[in-house]
DNA sequence: GTTCATTCATGATGATCATCATGTAAACCA
DNA sequence: TGGTTTACATGATGATCATCATGAATGAAC
């Protein structure tokens, strides 16, 4: 049975997006080829004619992932800047929510695979380091255009800082969600020792 | 072929000792028994009379390998201050270095497994859940004990700030470890915003 | 409309593992 | 010291997967 060309775009598509999903929450490793394909709506025969391998998913995924947040991160700066707030402060505040912690599936590839991916080889690895430069380089952005007078090397310091801070930020909220209180905690602590990196007042307003 | 008591107990130590390290470079889920015990000395068959099962061993690894870590916390707060050194500071500046970061199964299981472990049921996402109450007591203990004025639960964000920054700073070093500026500059990032976030000076001294 | 290429479903195949079964030799104990 | 228990090695066993092979059905190109 074949399917015309918009309809193989979309499994495609539907694949890519079962296996984002799939990953995060669960991890790669755990996440086998024929239930990405059942969650697209399709049966595990179908895979290969779409990726050459497992591998080759994961790298897609994973670029696919990352170029996802760093364009929802761009998005929701300039969403922030329209409705006066501070982008970097809304960033902030949209990253560490419980609703993140809760649903890795649909949040930051970074904070639900990171560890997982850098294990990896080269094509992998290398695809979660290009997401990587692209969300730094989002809050850099913002970063200059508060304070242009600061060095590019400053900047990518404290991009990185928050950067570290919000992964670290769910990782450690995932770890003892067990302990809602300590884990609420890990959520406020890291967000107000994000906006103190960015020069913000501690208190979101 | 029987062994003695200590034997038996010594094989059990290695195999602990063998998995804390592999899982730690590898992860869990990619390591087989069989090399756990391979690396231990022994062979596969015999693990069950150990461990009763793999999970069983990763939680017990997990348990070991926090338990571990927030000793040596303790003990290298406890070295800092005799060398006149501020104790949190000395943590942070033995967390995040490139010797962490390249060699995770000497390193801190938290941000090596994270997300691997707290995905999984209760028995060993409790065990990292423990381990981190752990780790935290270490930090808050050494703020109490510079600042008694603050407040438990102040010492608590803050203790959970710098950790989550600490994480993140070497989970994200390590995923753009292919290009070395820029995860050094996570590093450092990582570091100045930890001790900021302890009320320390900016720069090591 | 006919032919051809292609997409998907079904059903192998072979590898990798976790776990169990059995035998053996040595430690423990009476 | 002799009988019993036990820790370990070897060698199954069965499950889970990634990947491949085949065939049917249908879009696409002429």
């Amino acid at each position: 049975m074949r399917v015309d060309r918009p309809t193989v775009a979309s499994h495609r598509a539907a694949i890519l997006d079962a296996a984002g999903r799939l990953f995060r929450r669960r991890g790669i490793a755990a996440v086998p080829v024929a239930e990405v394909t059942r969650e697209a709506g399709l049966t595990h025969g179908a895979f290969y004619g779409h990726f050459a391998s497992k591998d080759a998913l994961a790298v897609e995924s994973c670029r696919t992932s990352m170029a996802q947040a760093a364009e929802r991160w761009a998005a929701r700066a300039e969403h922030g800047r329209a409705l006066g707030r501070e982008p970097i402060a809304a960033l902030i505040e949209a990253y560490l929510t419980e609703r993140h912690r809760d649903t890795p599936e649909e949040g930051c590839a970074l904070a639900a695979l990171g560890p997982e991916i850098a294990r990896a080889g080269p094509p992998l690895a290398d695809a979660l380091g290009t997401g990587v430069a692209a969300l730094a380089s989002v809050l850099e952005r913002e970063m200059a255009r508060r304070d242009p007078t600061m060095t590019e090397p400053d900047r990518a310091r404290i991009a990185l800082a928050i950067l570290a801070t919000l992964t670290g930020g769910i990782v450690l909220a995932r770890a003892c969600r067990a302990d809602p209180v300590r884990s609420r905690a890990a959520l406020d602590g890291a967000a107000r020792l994000a906006r103190q990196a960015a020069g913000l007042p501690p208190e979101p307003p």
